[in-house]
DNA sequence: GGATTGGTTGGCAACATGGCAAACTAAGCA
DNA sequence: TGCTTAGTTTGCCATGTTGCCAACCAATCC
């Protein structure tokens, strides 16, 4: 493991845990809808503005989305499209623990 | 927004966090090349046994890896083997991050 | 100019996470 | 039985994350 390797991990797991969280998976799906601005995205989240605007350039630094102003709003729109299919994939492992779950309380009859 | 989806939204959250750490990547490069025990994981991560062990309780807990006792060993592997493929889509993302910042330097000459 | 609207930033308190060390369990060996 | 090896759990502390509030900025409207 070298340096360069350990920076690249580093580098990765910045943009995972820019995805790990609640609300920000909540913008993602609505943003995988088209672009939104913030005021938009405050409604759907249900946090304080401010909130919301941290949750955003977090995942703009983190190179997930992308923001444009036009007069007083800023729209943000997802970078890079394949995230999505990630979604799916999550919801396997939560499908897959659930059914693992189920067969055990089975065993358990 | 109702209460079935917030848990629903926190659930995905917990999966993704769950990946989001250098070391966990680690363990995961590693595991998708086959079955490790903590042991092997611990030289190739470099950390403390027990904080190892602690990542990996942590993946087995949101569903990401299954465990199998053999004598003195425990062996991880992957239970969901799509997770692999976000990967590529991280490096998509670093990529793009690394070409739009390439694209502004060139923008500054 | 002043007031309003849409966002961002800074500060701070509450909480979660990570990592080391020490105590512990369980299997294998002598 | 006692010793060693492989892992887990617990405790503790340092550090990071989150979310609210208040202050601020910048565009629009009057």
């Amino acid at each position: 493991m070298n340096a360069h390797d350990e920076e690249l991990y580093r580098a990765k797991a910045q943009v995972i845990k820019a995805m790990a969280h609640p609300s920000r998976l909540m913008i993602m799906d609505a943003l995988s809808r088209g672009e939104r601005c913030v005021c938009d995205l405050q409604r759907i989240v249900g946090s304080d503005m401010s909130t919301v605007s941290k949750h955003l350039s977090l995942m703009k630094n983190a190179g997930i989305v992308r923001d444009r102003k036009v007069g007083q709003q800023v729209f943000y729109s997802l970078r890079v499209p394949c995230i999505l299919r990630f979604f799916d994939c999550v919801e396997a492992v939560l499908a897959d623990r659930y059914s693992a779950f189920h067969v055990l309380s089975k065993e358990a009859d």
